[in-house]
DNA sequence: CCTCAAACTGAAGCATCCTTCATATCTTGA
DNA sequence: TCAAGATATGAAGGATGCTTCAGTTTGAGG
């Protein structure tokens, strides 16, 4: 269901055995583990394939190398957490700005949220080779199901929906990173959190154009006009 | 005048003689290049030294181990950046928030965008050991400075000023950061930019305490009250 | 001009790490 | 039960990188 993975590293077969699922399930979250007990540096073929109960040679029945290792773990996170954000999207269309606001964020922060320390390894770990194309393919999708939950709102309208949305998204995304780079504490985090809602809505309000009566934000305020 | 480092990673003396300079700003610069044409994957100290027209050894004469190198280039680049916004934010005490906010974004973002490449690997770069520090104290630099620039505001009080610029802080860097990670064209990365202080300036106008007199958003907009 | 400390050199030691492949074991289906 | 394909093993080859240090060159001060 996720994007098609540069040839050079696609995964070299895929289990058919139950032993193998097995085994290819363990490297996974070998892989994750390896990431939160040794950072990223240490990611080596043998710690993983040890973690994971298995040699190092069952690995390369699998990838070909340790970025197509890599590369899927990221591809299946991403898809994992754009379907997360997709669905709670879909729910909420025809709503009005604030909820969808709120839907969004909670539903992207508490995916991150989750469990902290994967979220903190990948993004550290998201520098290594080639995932731009990951990055590039979940944004499209992010930036597809938001510009369609926006277009729907039951309140509001929006003359240039492509910028604002990727505003959105962009302030959004960057901000709970941010939150876990300076590995904030729970009462900052959480204020951060709310806040960010209201910055959004804030700014949804701002840009989006006036309702048939009752003019926004320019022209007389609230007398009928003229 | 940044930091103090962690001992483990201080630079192991500095030059005296004159060459001794010349060859420690050849190796920062080298470091900058390779990380510009190779990747941070092959930032090697030999390539550093190649690069930078000297031998490995005088490398080692002045920096302790690879990540010292590496440690001290984040830090005058932070420290550079965080020079810029402080004295910006200098200029603006006293103005009004509006104006605070468009400067603020600005400087940043320019700042960033002034040598995109170099924005680009270092953010790449980030990843490595150790630099939390590095990142904890340019956070409380610009804290500080923020800070004391809205208690300055011609035309606005917060009640909680450092969640509000906690939130401000975070959205702007993490929304420029997302800009480079997308790696967006500029017709798109400006508009960003502006709507990023159109989403700053609403957040703030939604967030501060209504004026002595006509009352801010909630109680009867602009009838003089009761 | 001379001396000594500062600066520089770069081959080599040491430590990892990635990846392969010949071999062994297991599972399935007939 | 047995053959054949699937799966697993792990020692070893090959590559690269970090760091040291014994020795050389350079520059400053007397």
């Amino acid at each position: 269901m996720a994007s098609n993975p540069p040839a050079h590293l696609k995964p070299r077969k895929k289990p058919r055995q139950a032993r193998a699922t097995v085994t290819v399930d363990a490297i996974f979250e070998a892989t994750i583990q390896v990431l939160l007990a040794d950072g990223p540096q240490r990611l080596t073929t043998t710690r993983v394939a040890e973690r994971a109960g298995v040699s190092v040679g069952t690995m390369y029945q699998y990838f070909p190398h340790k970025h197509a290792l890599f590369y899927a773990l990221n591809e299946h996170y991403l898809d994992v957490l754009a379907q997360k954000v997709e669905s709670a999207c879909q729910a909420q269309h025809g709503a009005s700005i604030n909820r969808m606001i709120d839907v969004l964020v909670t539903t992207y922060w508490n995916a991150k949220t989750e469990r902290p320390e994967v979220t903190r390894a990948l993004y550290r770990s998201v520098v290594e080779l080639d995932n731009e194309p990951l990055i590039k393919e979940f944004a499209r999708r992010l930036d597809a199901a938001t510009a369609a939950m926006f277009a729907s709102a039951s309140d509001a309208v929006f003359a240039d929906l492509p910028t604002v949305n990727l505003t959105l998204l962009t302030s959004i995304f960057g901000t709970v990173r941010g939150v876990f780079e300076r590995n904030l504490p729970d009462p900052e985090a959480s204020a951060v959190h709310r806040h960010l809602v209201l910055m959004c809505i804030a700014y949804l309000e701002a840009v989006k154009l006036p309702p048939r009566r009752a003019g926004g934000y320019d022209p007389a305020p609230r007398a009928s006009s003229h």
